[in-house]
DNA sequence: ACCTGAACACCGTTCAAGT
DNA sequence: ACCTGAACACCGTTCAAGT
C-alpha cells in the first residue's frame, strides 16, 4: 500500500543525477554537523550548486531530511519486526525504544521536524512518522496484552516520550546522562513488580 | 551573596524609563506568542523604538528573557522554601517540580535559553538557573534521605528531565497528554513501594 | 530538462549621527 | 544620556534568463 511517490522514476539526466548524489552526501556531514536547521544555502555553497538546484530536487527542507532518514528508517521500521518475533514483549518494546532514540539523535533537532511532520499530513516526512509511530503503539499494545506494560499510556505518549529522550540527547551538557535517563524513563513504561500479573515463563 | 549586579542603580531619564518599561509590556505578549526566539526586531518595531533603544536596554536576548522570568522564578525560589518546611520530602519535590514545569511553559521554548545559560557562566540567565537547580537538588536530597526517592539521580539528572517534560509541553500536539505524562516520568524518580525504607507515618 | 544567480523580504548586530 | 536608522552580513524562497 505504501508506495514510493514516482510508480516509474524515469532516470535523470546525468547531470542532474550527479548533483543529486552530490548535494546528498554533503547535506548528510553538514546536518550531522548543523544539525536539521542547518542553512540551506551553505549546503548549496558547499555542494558546489546553485540555489535553484537544490530547491529543484528538494523542494522543502523536509523533503531533504526525508531522503536522509529514509535508510535509517527502514532499518528501524525491520528491526521494529524482528523484535516482535524474537523476543518476549517488554524486552522487545525497551530494545526498539532504544534503537529509535538513537536514530533520532543522529541529527540534532531532527525531533522537531518529526513532530511537525506528523502534524502536517501532507509533509514529506508524514508517513515516515506515522509509520514509526504505528510499530512503536504495536510493540507497545503486545507488552500491555501480556501484563507488563501499564494500560494508560498509548503510542502518542510513547512518542512523546522518545522525543523527550531525543531532546536530553541533543544537549552536550545533558548526553553523558542520557542513557541513564533512558533507563529511568523507559522504567516508567512498565507496571511495578508486585502488580504484574502471573506470567508462565518467570524470568 | 547573590545580589543585582548594579549596587546602586541610578534612575534612569524619564524617556528612557518609559521606552525600558513599553518595551519590557510588548516583549511580554510578544514572547508569550512567538516563544522565547521571537524577533528582536519585530519587537522594538511593535514597541515603536529604535533597533538601537532596544539593544542598550538589553544587550542580549537572554538579557531581555532573564528581565522576563525573574519575577516568575523569584516566585519559584520561594514556593520552593515553602515547600521544604510545609510539606513531606517526596510530597515537596513533586510540587515543586510541577510547578517548574509549568513555568517553563510560560514561554516556548525557553528552557532552551535555560540549557544555554547553564552551560554558560557569563550569562545573564546563568545565576538564576542555576540557583533554580540548586532548590532541585536540596528537595530531591531531601527525598533521597528520606528513602523515598531513588539514589541515582541528582540535580542536574532532575533539571534534564524538566527540561524533557517542558520540551513535551511545548508541543501543541502532546499538550493533552502533558499532565499524565508529567505523573508517568516523574513516578520513576521513587523507589518501588516494596524497596522503601519503613517510616513512621505511613501514608 | 536542467542550471544559475539576482531579487525580495526577512533576520541579528553594530555604530555614526543626531538631540 | 539617550535615541534613531542606515549599514553589514547573513537567512529562505522564487523566478527570469540562460544552456
Amino acid at each position: 500500500m505504501v508506495r514510493p511517490p514516482k510508480a516509474a522514476p524515469r532516470p535523470m539526466r546525468a547531470d542532474a543525477q550527479k548533483n543529486y548524489e552530490n548535494l546528498l552526501a554533503v547535506a548528510r556531514t553538514l546536518v550531522a554537523q548543523q544539525g536539521a536547521d542547518a542553512s540551506l544555502r551553505d549546503l548549496a555553497r558547499k555542494a558546489g550548486v546553485g540555489l535553484g538546484t537544490l530547491y529543484r530536487h528538494f523542494p522543502t527542507r523536509e523533503a531533504l531530511l526525508e531522503t536522509l532518514l529514509r535508510a535509517e528508517w527502514d532499518e528501524l521500521g525491520a528491526k521494529a519486526r524482528t523484535f516482535e518475533t524474537a523476543s518476549a514483549p517488554d524486552d522487545a518494546l525497551v530494545s526498539w525504544l532504544r534503537e529509535l532514540v538513537a536514530g533520532a539523535r543522529i541529527y540534532r533537532g531532527v525531533v522537531e521536524s518529526m513532530m511537525a511532520a506528523l502534524a502536517d499530513k501532507k509533509s514529506a516526512l508524514h508517513a515516515s512518522c506515522a509509520a514509526m509511530r504505528a510499530a512503536g503503539a504495536r510493540l507497545l499494545s503486545r507488552a500491555q496484552a501480556e501484563g507488563t506494560a501499564r494500560t494508560d499510556i498509548d503510542g502518542t505518549d510513547l512518542f512523546a516520550l522518545v522525543g523527550a529522550l531525543a531532546w536530553i540527547g541533543d544537549h552536550a551538557a545533558l548526553e553523558p546522562r542520557a542513557e541513564h535517563l533512558f533507563d529511568v524513563v523507559v522504567s516508567s513504561l512498565f507496571v511495578r513488580d508486585a502488580e504484574r500479573v502471573r506470567r508462565k515463563q518467570p524470568r
